[in-house]
DNA sequence: CGTCTCATTGATCCGCCTCAATAGCTGTGG
DNA sequence: CCACAGCTATTGAGGCGGATCAATGAGACG
């Protein structure tokens, strides 16, 4: 009923973003093995693809991040959002077919995965879980509503600050009096696709910001945060009352 | 178990949005009791307000239109969704009490609310009904990725074109060899914060669009699309595809 | 050491915003 | 019945933010 996955970083151009295989959880050897063997993944817009386990259903994030975008047939991508550890992820469009978004691997990592009907009947039996899929779906739009108020009416800066404020809530352990100081697997090109932005203007706007001292960064994005204050300010948000908005419970 | 509202379109600047009150089924006089005796709903980032009747909940669109939206402290806003007839909402964060989204009633209308305990409940005990909520979750958050990416990457005129097909889909009976006719009920500059352009532009982008012979406008808002084909193509969608990915079932 | 990817910085361009003026429509009151 | 106010749509003019193009650095890797 539940298939363990592995996914790993696509370094190649291949266009098959998600790779992922039948097995028991293991080490990257396993993972070897079966990236030898077959990848298995699913495009925008085409129905999940399945080999070898049960791909199609929703998806629990164990380890590692993914990006959840969707692409103009110019090429242009838009990341919709990121999959982090403990998230849980259902692509399908309304027809419980077809993915309506491009689950790409940012770094390597292992999920779970269960056929919808399954899933559904597991929280139908079970209050306590139904309730926190439930909170993790409001979680989910908060942010995602979040970010799209931001799209169509922020500034360069007021995005990036808000993606960072995000960033700060949900990966880096909060200590008061502290940085706040994490690492993100993407590249400024993967920042603009996700704050709708092109690569050069990310780059300028961050450095901007660096320059009055509200950040600092280091190779390829370890970013610690010296002025969370002005940071929030930048992105228009109360970090408190986002951090109830987007994280569970 | 279930409480029945109405709600009417805000026409004064009152920034409560949502007008709703415990009600059976009734008419405009009821309504009008309602209005002078007092207004309830909820706004941006609050708590939801209750009176009278159970508001906090999972609300059902019986008839009208209402908007989903955030805003800056500026005062910009962005509409992240519409609601129509036969929709379910859930403006929950993730805390399940504060809203991450204000509601406004565009037109008069009615909806049904349930407190989410209850909704919780109801669709753990009938399976039918809890496919029915899943394929309708993912069906809004497939149109409103859509959107998304458009906002990040798509130009004026594929925005335009975007919500323009959406509508199609979402409210005008398809017959084909007709054209396809509706009318929404906004304003030029309620159009703009939906796609995140300035009331002037999609004004000029419209009236492009006219000229082209895509589309043709009559008072406020009845839009008749002459050219589907090209209007899908502006969008960058396939109209069938689309339709499938956001309409239930 | 050459290649590849990514970050950085400069220069230029253009799409969209903003401001402003006008026109059309609706409702309201004299 | 007209005058007026208020709202929305329309159109023009100008400015700016961010895209694009291009060149150079800077690591990572074989």
């Amino acid at each position: 009923m539940v298939t363990n996955l592995h996914f790993a970083r696509d370094t190649s151009n291949n266009p098959v973003r998600l790779f992922c295989g039948a097995t028991a959880d293991g080490h990257s050897a396993e993972l070897m093995r079966l990236f030898n063997r077959r990848v298995l993944g699913f495009t925008d817009n085409s129905t999940l693809l399945v080999e070898g386990g049960e791909c199609q259903g929703v998806y629990y994030v164990r380890e590692g991040w993914l990006a959840l975008s969707k692409s103009l047939e110019e090429g242009k991508t838009q990341i919709i959002d990121f999959a982090l550890p403990g998230d849980i992820i259902d692509p399908a469009g309304a027809d419980g077919a077809t993915s309506s978004l491009t689950m790409e691997a940012l770094t390597n990592g292992a999920l779970s995965t269960m056929p919808y009907r399954h899933w559904e009947a597991l929280t139908g039996d079970w209050p306590e879980l139904h309730h926190l899929a439930h909170r993790m779906e409001s979680a989910t739009q908060a942010r995602r509503a979040g970010r799209m108020l931001r799209l169509g009416k922020g500034t360069a800066e007021m995005r990036i600050a808000y993606a960072l404020v995000e960033f700060c809530i949900r990966i880096a352990p909060v200590r008061d009096g502290e940085y706040c100081e994490f690492h993100i697997p993407l590249t400024q090109q993967q920042l603009g696709d996700y704050v709708g932005l092109s690569s050069v203007h990310v780059c300028r706007t961050m450095r901007r910001m660096a320059g009055k001292g509200i950040l600092k960064m280091r190779d390829h994005m370890d970013i610690r945060v010296l002025d969370r204050q002005s940071l929030a300010s930048l992105a228009g948000v109360d970090m408190v009352a986002l951090k109830s908005e987007i994280i569970p419970q």
